[in-house]
DNA sequence: CATGAATGAGTTTTCATTCAT
DNA sequence: CATGAATGAAAACTCATTCAT
């Protein structure tokens, strides 16, 4: 009896409702500038309520950075074919993060600007997701090495180095392609692997790496 | 440990020591939550007198930015010869630039992140230095391409990307050796050329870039 | 004698309170003497929730004059019957003029003294109520020279003239007998409408002019 | 020897210079919003001397109200020849206070306006001066009615209260005057003569007071 | 559950005022 | 005298956070 006001809807729903708004007001306006009442209101809900399931400011910071490193991880996860060669493995997880990246531009500027920025607690969030991707790398690059044959024994820490290096320079480049008219996600991956397998020095030489035949980034029902 | 209380400096004197707190304190706690007063303690000066010299705190940022930009791209430019071969230039670009942002981590940390997340004005501030150095890079890299007769026309876009791309892991891996126990500039430097110059694919077929032999980076009476 | 502590009141209750407050401490204070932080104590209330529900102190005071100018008009609108002749509905004007701005000073002081010294915005907005009066005085002014069928067509800026006289004479003993120990309203009326409908030649020649029977301000049921 | 930076001027001079700026200041942007860096600067001399000769924002106020109150008493004396008839005394009054409010207004901002709303201290001081006038006209009311012979005893505090009338009425009308594009001094005069003389009555009536002949305000030499 | 009412603690900023030279 | 250097004290305003209903 009465009108239905408010939607009783489950917790885990809600809470969802509140991480999207707290994203995109994070990702937009920086974590200090982004003030609560205003997701409380972008996720339609009352203030109270947003204490009630996600603590305090901080916690709802830590729970936006977690959901997305985790949607991010995930998506380049499933973007690679762990039975392929290295270079492959390398090409497919780089259009994937592309991709994700360019799809959710407030997620990815809350992992690599916001949480970056605002605290060594944030930060180290962010730093065990990378962290991953990192390592993931890191053993692309020291399988490629024993495959070849030739250089099995790259000290582990130049091998981490490259690694980081890789990441760092696919960073910088998500954020150019998002912010660079024109620039597609494929394009984007093209550009860094080249870059990254090739090296310039080849790349002088008129040795690029090139991109193997197309195949979908997402298969149906996959 | 605390700063003297030496009275009565001339204006120029105290704003450098102003910016001097300014870059510590923005470096490590973020432009919001650095807060004027902590800013003005550490300058040793009441809040007064830094609002009187440097007129807001946004004003005091954009001097920080500027200051630091500057000494960044200067740091870098007494590190390159022109009349070397490119990647020679590359290499003594890069050590500068590891060598500067070793010493100046605050300062990097208000380059690298604060002012790109805190505001386009900013951000612009900083992207004007970066672009100089993008060109730089870019233009190092188009010369290589002539040098090496093979591939004089690479589309400009691409050459952009590429450019990007070692900018953006020059950025990441100066972070990481500021970060990582016991990487030295040198270090950072020589793993970045290989990744860049070599390529993952020739590093992988033992064809890694090597380094010219030893020279200081200042040299004596320079 | 303080405030009592009453909590949680609804919303409009509360901001009337604070424009109690406000207005006491503008009138006494000042409009820049007086702190935000005085008013909110004085409400009873914690700065916040000033700033929440009145937004700035310029919007305050604008509300305070807002609402006294309003009350003022009302009073002195409620005190004049329109079906009687122009003396008569002159004095009963005056009459309701100076037993309203005696039993609110503060309000007073707000409307002729803060408002006009403060910024053209807050004087627009006296003006605006004052003009009412003043176009009000002319009126009967120019009524009253058409029924005395003798000098029906003074020039309109002499009797704007007049009109601004009669009303800033008014203003004038407004303060004269708020400051004045025992000049009641009834005599600061009586004391005007000699001096403005008579005039002193005729007051001289002792031609007063006389008030009416007397009959009360506000009636009884009313 | 060397350059003549700075006038040594005798400190009265110097005086004299800062209470123009003060009045200047204090008159446009009021009383708390003028600041003495603003006055020192309009004044041309450092902040420090400004404290030296007039030791503080308060005193400096105060010594402009009372600078201010002597020249416009001075001028309404001077404008008064006291062997006329009463209502020549009067006319004579009104047109020197409205031309040296015309000429001064920054002044008769001070006075009117700024004076009155800060602070009971710098009211009083206005009042002082502006009793001195009250009292002037309370005078002349008084010999009028016994020149008159008819009215020869006027209850004193009801001569008070004409007198505040008229003195209301005429600071009114300098600021309508001076607000209102087209109106002179004379006007001002005349309007409030016939208004004050001859009373809205007898005006309906078709007998204004009527002004004398031209006569110079001021007389050449003096 | 949901919310309108309420606040403690802090922020940037300004100003009158004073020394030391 | 004259001034550049310097500050104590307070102001307006904001925000994350919590009750009482």
């Amino acid at each position: 009896m009465g009108a239905v006001k408010t939607k009783r809807m489950p917790r885990a729903v809600r809470e969802q409702q509140m991480l999207d708004a707290a994203v995109r007001t994070f990702g937009q306006r920086g974590y200090m500038a982004a003030s609560m009442d205003e997701i409380a209101e972008l996720a339609g809900v009352s203030k109270p309520l947003v204490y009630l399931y996600l603590n305090s400011k901080e916690d709802l910071f830590t729970a936006c950075i977690r959901r997305e490193a985790t949607a991010l991880v995930a998506a380049v996860r499933a973007g690679v074919r762990t039975d392929l060669p290295a270079d492959r493995q390398l090409w497919a997880g780089l259009r994937a993060f592309f991709a994700h990246t360019a799809q959710h531009p407030d997620a990815w500027s809350v992992l690599h600007l916001q949480a970056r920025t605002h605290g060594e607690v944030f930060a180290a969030e962010v730093t065990a997701m990378r962290d991953e991707i990192v390592t993931f790398v890191t053993q692309l690059i020291a399988a490629a090495a024993r495959e070849a044959h030739r250089n099995p024994d790259l000290p582990e820490r130049e091998v981490a180095g490259l690694a980081e290096a890789l990441v760092g320079a696919a960073e910088s480049l998500a954020a150019w392609a998002n912010a660079t008219e024109g620039v597609t996600a494929r394009q984007a991956a093209t550009t860094l692997m080249n870059f990254a397998w090739s090296g310039l020095g080849d790349l002088m030489a008129g040795r690029p790496w090139s991109p193997p035949e197309e195949e979908p980034l997402t298969r149906p029902g996959g």
